[in-house]
DNA sequence: AGTCTTGTTCGACT
DNA sequence: CAGTCGAACAAGAC
């Protein structure tokens, strides 16, 4: 499930391809509906003798920026992974967009549950208007993140996994970083003591440094789970602390860790360290 | 073999 | 408008 630290490990392994200051010769959509907006051959037409002049990350989109002005969004959602394929071989299953580049490069996207999707933007349009700031930017300050939260009566889970409040937050390190600011995922918003924000700050920064810095993180076996673009698994698994581990002890109090549904999603925390009473007296958490 | 799971977005509704 | 809820997407795991 590639969240920020995924896609950052996938756009920086592209870089390390070389894939910037290529040149895009072929576009191979062989599942229509990968591509939003556009029918294969307008997508092709837009694409094919573009040259790419960088490959960045924003919120949960690989940005591939061209020399025509517009640019190339990839959001591999769910279980979409990148990788080059040698020449010769043939697209497999759940390959469903393959980019050849100059230098008998080839780009495959693979998607078992094609929920993925590429987006050709124009120059002129801002498709990321809506999002959120960059919680590992310098601009993502305490103050930011209080501004974010202001006002809201949400849950704060429900909250931070919202795109235009944080980008790039998703199940994984919302769980991790609530359980760092010994926060319960369905206080309310507004409930937040300037404590509790400024703990929540710094434990989404601190999850998300590590997780980039250990390449994102691999669950388990199978084709579902998160490949880097060169095949290499992620190596955060061993510092996830809650998520996926109900039953197991707290590592920091030893009580064991539940499991709930907030929001329709599955939810992982300490049931000890993360409490849901408010005390009346102050507002705050228990 | 049917049910569950999984993340995100979007539309409908309160 | 803010927020909640469910749908839709699709296929593998169990």
């Amino acid at each position: 499930m590639p969240e920020l630290p995924e896609v950052e490990t996938v756009v920086r392994d592209l870089r390390k391809h070389g894939l910037a200051n290529t040149i895009i010769l072929g576009i191979d959509v062989r599942w229509s509906r990968a591509v939003s907006g556009l029918a294969p051959a307008a997508f092709a037409k837009a694409l094919i003798g573009r040259a790419v002049t960088g490959v960045t990350r924003r919120a949960k989109y690989i940005v591939i920026t061209l020399d025509s002005g517009s640019r190339l969004l990839i959001h591999l959602r769910m279980t979409g992974k990148l990788r080059f394929i040698p020449a010769g071989e043939r697209p497999g299953k759940h390959d469903h967009v393959v980019i050849t580049f100059d230098g008998q490069r080839r780009l495959v996207f693979n998607d078992t549950r094609k929920f993925g999707r590429f987006l050709l933007c124009p120059a002129s349009s801002d498709p990321f208007a809506k999002l959120g700031p960059e919680p590992l930017e310098d601009t993502f300050t305490v103050a930011a993140l209080r501004g974010r939260l202001e006002g809201k009566r949400r849950m704060i889970k429900p909250l931070l996994l919202d795109q235009a409040t944080v980008a790039g937050l998703g199940n994984i390190y919302v769980d991790e970083s609530l359980w760092h600011a010994k926060i319960h995922p369905e206080r309310r918003a507004d409930t937040l003591s300037p404590l509790e924000i400024r703990r929540l700050h710094t434990a989404i920064r601190a999850v998300l440094r590590r997780a980039v810095e250990n390449g994102g993180t691999t669950l388990g076996d199978g084709a579902a789970n998160f490949y880097s673009v060169a095949g290499h698994r992620g190596r955060n698994a061993d510092a996830l602390n809650v998520f996926r581990r109900d039953g197991l002890p707290c590592p920091h109090c030893g009580s064991p860790l539940a499991r709930m549904t907030v929001g329709q999603r599955g939810t992982h925390f300490c049931p000890a360290c993360q409490p849901l009473l408010i005390s009346p007296q102050t507002g705050h958490s228990a």
